[in-house]
DNA sequence: ATGCCTTATTGTCCTTTTGACCACAAGACT
DNA sequence: AGTCTTGTGGTCAAAAGGACAATAAGGCAT
């Protein structure tokens, strides 16, 4: 391509020349799982390679002709079969001595599910696979344990601004259910009677009218998300605050 | 690199051909101005190649062997004279058709600064460089419209949460000229008693016992941001919220 | 059936925060 | 002195937040 061709051409700095072209550009997942009010998170661990026998983030190349949020996707969906999540870009890291060996960046990406939900299975090029708590975790590749940090610190503030902690819940769930689940989330112990309100009053839930059952004390009643309401209340700048 | 060396072949996929690679990586960076109460984005005009004469986001690519931070800081450099700013990862873009010709994916960094302080002056290859009001932007190259509702809209949350504002002050500042920033970032107006009380309270601002020079009203007292105090409120979780 | 245990749900009270608005203070200028 | 403009402090009512008591519901053992 002649430099005077080229839309950035404009720029002051040397041509772009292939030994001055990364071309290593990849996706790494950050998949939190909730599991009964533990915060996990899924790694593979490697079974070739020069990260033989050692945990990282399932991640992955991307290619030339694919979105990034489909990479992200299909990198999920071939290591654990989860499809159709919340998946949202967290970040991308670059630093330049990230990754031994070339020059790689990645860009992060992060989704909620239930952890009881999906019994990992180790992929094709995977010696095993596994939820870890966050509490716990093994050594981990490269920059790894910085991309979780930053995404489990991130997560705790999203989770207080956007519902999404909606989606680690069966369809139906109480009341009780979704405080432990932010409970879990953000470490900490919240009021019952309070969260309750605070909850209600954002008008996001609606009663299914029916009960819990078979439990051994006071059945609570079962609500669901009302994803037109959230819809709504978003259009008009509301704000969603835990 | 034999695929069994390689740290990523764990993963089900296709070998990294030097056909499936990307091999374009970018950074455009969103430097925000406040001018007199308004909301300024610096653009630059293309003079060369298939943008010729189309106003976009300062940009370039990133080399081998450079940071990202550092690529968007050297473009900000080159093509403002600006360095030592706040300038932080945005956001990464990557659609297959928003860029001809080739595949790009871009790392969006933001900045901001006060309008005042820079006379902008295009760089070497740029016909023009120059301020634009965030309400009165001329047709923008590729994606670069989508890029800069998204920065407009992260601003906008993250200077009510992060007290990045300051920096678009001079040293010694008012109240009154703090609360007019604000106003000409989130686009409201905000009472001026209830605006300082909530300031003062965050005991983020240092007196400088000093007053106002050569004002036809009533001077009022200069602050300084306390960066120590910041920094200690941070430390204990501090959350600042306007 | 009765009492007991556990959790659900509602109620109350007090403190803090927010927002609207008033009043006075301090200069500068006529 | 009077007046204009902006700074600064005060008040007050409504809303939100947080602690905790009280009551309701239902299962279970006796």
């Amino acid at each position: 391509m002649p430099e005077t061709d080229h839309p950035y051409s404009n720029h002051v700095e040397p041509a772009r020349t292939p030994d001055n072209v990364i071309k290593a550009l990849s996706i790494d997942n950050l998949i939190f799982g909730l599991d009964h009010g533990q915060l996990d998170v899924m790694l593979i661990k490697h079974r070739d390679g020069i990260s033989k026998g050692r945990w990282g983030l399932p991640g992955g190349w991307i290619r030339y002709d694919e979105n990034l949020r489909d990479a992200a996707s299909r990198h999920l969906h071939e290591l654990t079969g989860v499809q159709n999540l919340y998946l949202e870009q967290l970040k991308t890291f670059g630093r330049l001595d990230r990754f031994p060996s070339e020059r790689v960046v990645t860009i992060a990406y992060y989704a909620l599910v239930s952890a009881e939900d999906y019994s990992l299975v180790a992929g094709n090029n995977a010696a095993d696979a596994s939820w870890f708590s966050v509490r716990e975790l093994p050594e981990l590749i490269y920059d790894h344990a910085e991309i979780l940090q930053y995404g489990i610190e991130f997560l705790q503030q999203q989770v207080r601004r956007r519902p999404i902690g909606f989606n680690l819940l069966p369809e139906k769930f109480t009341l009780l259910e979704l405080q432990e689940l932010y409970e879990g989330i953000l470490g900490t112990k919240l009021d019952k009677p309070n969260f309750r309100r605070k909850i209600m009053k954002m008008n996001l839930l609606a009663s299914c009218e029916e009960k819990q059952q078979g439990v051994a004390h006071r059945a609570a009643k079962l609500y669901r998300f009302d994803e037109l309401a959230y819809q709504a209340l978003t259009e008009k700048g509301f704000a969603f605050e835990i």
